[in-house]
RNA sequence: GAGCCCGUAGCUCAGUCGGUUAGAGCGCCAGGUUGUGGCCCUGGAGGCCGUGGGUUCAAUCCCCAUCGGGCUCCCCA
């Protein structure tokens, strides 16, 4: 096709009607869900400062090093936030969401910017969901956060995934360990990745997850976080284990798994799908009880997880799940001659105030032609007005499905849809 | 940041071993039915064959660059 004058930015994607309405019912799915657990909506705005993205997630993240979009305005530092859990943290903080009282129980749903190279299930702009809870240590937190994170998914029919748990403990313990496997890895980098040797340093943790086949051996033998966990992290990761067995949620105990961001402490989870390819995390998680600390609030434990969104419709597609509910439409009002599209008006208004969908042409077209596109928009009944119907004060109603219609006054009509409302047959799919 | 593949109508894709007016299906518009949709038939609109340059008598096709897209590594949702 011809060069277009002006396109969305590489990695960032129009959703278009039909696109939408999956996206409309998704999301519908999600807040339905959280109001059953009790958790409340929170909107922050896209942009946040720069050195909260930076101090909440860490420097060294492959996210705060190379992945966020920022810019300066003025001597104002601005990112487009690549996650929820720092705004969110931020916003309690702000606002003094602690003084609500109890455990602040959160959700979001929201795109989120990474400056990253497109691939399937990856955009640099895409959207995630997610919970936030603050205010508790208490393992039953994180046990809620997982439990609903795997509901969500069976809900949606998307049963196939696996859940893999890990602890990388308090405070104490990632020191304890980060010492152990310093000292194990020492002798051995010569023989390690590149990677794996700017991480030692900065980040030991992470060459756990390192991929690059040089590694792997050494990996293997290398010390687990598990050996260093101190009292308290073993307790509550016990715990959490416990209750994922009492709720009957299968998971694989995974002594490698250690997430992208710094903040992350005690239990850290992820939910995977075989459906996925690539990029087969469909969501992931963990508690962060330094977090708010971190970025000036009072030391406050928390626990949350976040799911992509693209990638969940991209794994419904795979297993042909169908979430858009189709086009629907309750009545067109079609009109020949102008003294009935001027007679249509107040009646659309009508109908729509009894709670029904309602359209009509905009453009003087045929009869044959709004039928057509009555018929394209999934009307249940139209409604034919002509000089005819006028002068008889009687309008043509029309069943679209059964293909029948009946000569009546508009009185009865509106009756007729109105007995509708209460049989449930409209499409209200609000 | 690195690698591989791909750009022909709104969409999915044929095609030209380089050679006069570039095709199909779906979609769109109209007619067949002077006031009736979904099926069917007929017709129509719609393409500087992504963009720029090069080679050539001649380029949508070959070469280079560029832009865009897809996938992979890395990492993550």
């Amino acid at each position: 096709m011809a060069e277009l004058k002006y396109q969305t930015h590489h990695g960032m994607t129009d959703l278009l009607p039909d696109e939408t309405r999956k996206w409309q019912a998704l999301e519908q799915i999600i807040r339905r869900e959280a109001a059953k657990f009790h958790f409340e909506e929170i909107r922050t705005p896209v942009l946040e400062p720069t050195e909260l993205i930076v101090r909440g997630l860490g420097q060294l993240t492959d996210i705060v090093s190379k992945e966020i979009f920022a810019f300066q305005r003025g001597d104002t530092n601005y990112v487009l936030r690549p996650e929820m859990t720092a705004p969110v943290a931020r916003s309690y903080v702000e606002h003094r969401l602690d003084q609500r009282g109890g455990t602040q129980k959160l959700y979001y749903i929201g795109p989120m910017f990474r400056a990253e190279r497109p691939q399937k299930g990856r955009q640099r702009q895409f959207h995630q969901f997610g919970l936030e809870v603050i205010g508790s240590a208490d393992p039953i937190a994180d046990i809620e956060v997982i439990s609903f994170m795997v509901h969500i998914y069976q809900t949606i029919g998307i049963r196939n995934t696996r859940l893999r748990i890990n602890s990388v403990g308090d405070l104490q313990s990632r020191e304890a360990y980060k010492k152990t496997l310093k000292a194990y890895l020492k002798p051995h980098l010569p023989s390690m990745s590149e990677l794996s040797r700017t991480r030692f340093e900065k980040n030991p943790m992470r060459i756990l997850d390192s991929k690059e086949p040089e590694d792997q051996p050494v990996i293997e033998q290398a010390p687990l976080i598990g050996d260093s966990l101190s009292e308290s992290s073993r307790e509550h990761f016990n715990m959490v284990k416990k209750l994922l067995d009492d709720l009957g949620i299968d998971f694989e105990e995974d002594p490698y798994l250690v997430r992208g961001m710094d903040y992350y402490t005690e239990t850290a989870f992820e939910l995977i799908s075989p459906d996925l390819g690539a990029q087969d995390a469909l969501a992931g998680g963990g508690r962060y009880d330094l977090l708010i600390e971190e970025i000036g609030g009072e030391p406050t434990p928390a626990v949350g997880f976040a799911a992509g969104m693209e990638r969940l419709l991209i794994a419904c597609d795979e297993l042909g799940i169908e979430l858009d509910p189709g086009k629907s439409l309750d009545l067109y009002i079609v009109t020949m001659g102008g003294s009935a599209r001027e007679w249509a008006v107040p009646v659309l208004q009508q109908v729509r105030g009894m709670g029904l969908s309602a359209t009509m042409d905009y453009q003087g077209r045929s009869l044959k032609a709004q039928m057509k596109d009555a018929n394209r928009a999934a009307a249940n009944y139209t409604l034919i007005v002509g000089d005819h119907e006028l002068a008889r004060n009687r309008f043509t109603f029309r069943d679209m499905g059964a293909s029948e219609e009946e000569s009546l006054s508009l009185d009865e009509i509106l009756e007729r849809m109105q007995k509708l409302i209460g049989e449930g047959r409209t499409q209200d799919k609000a």
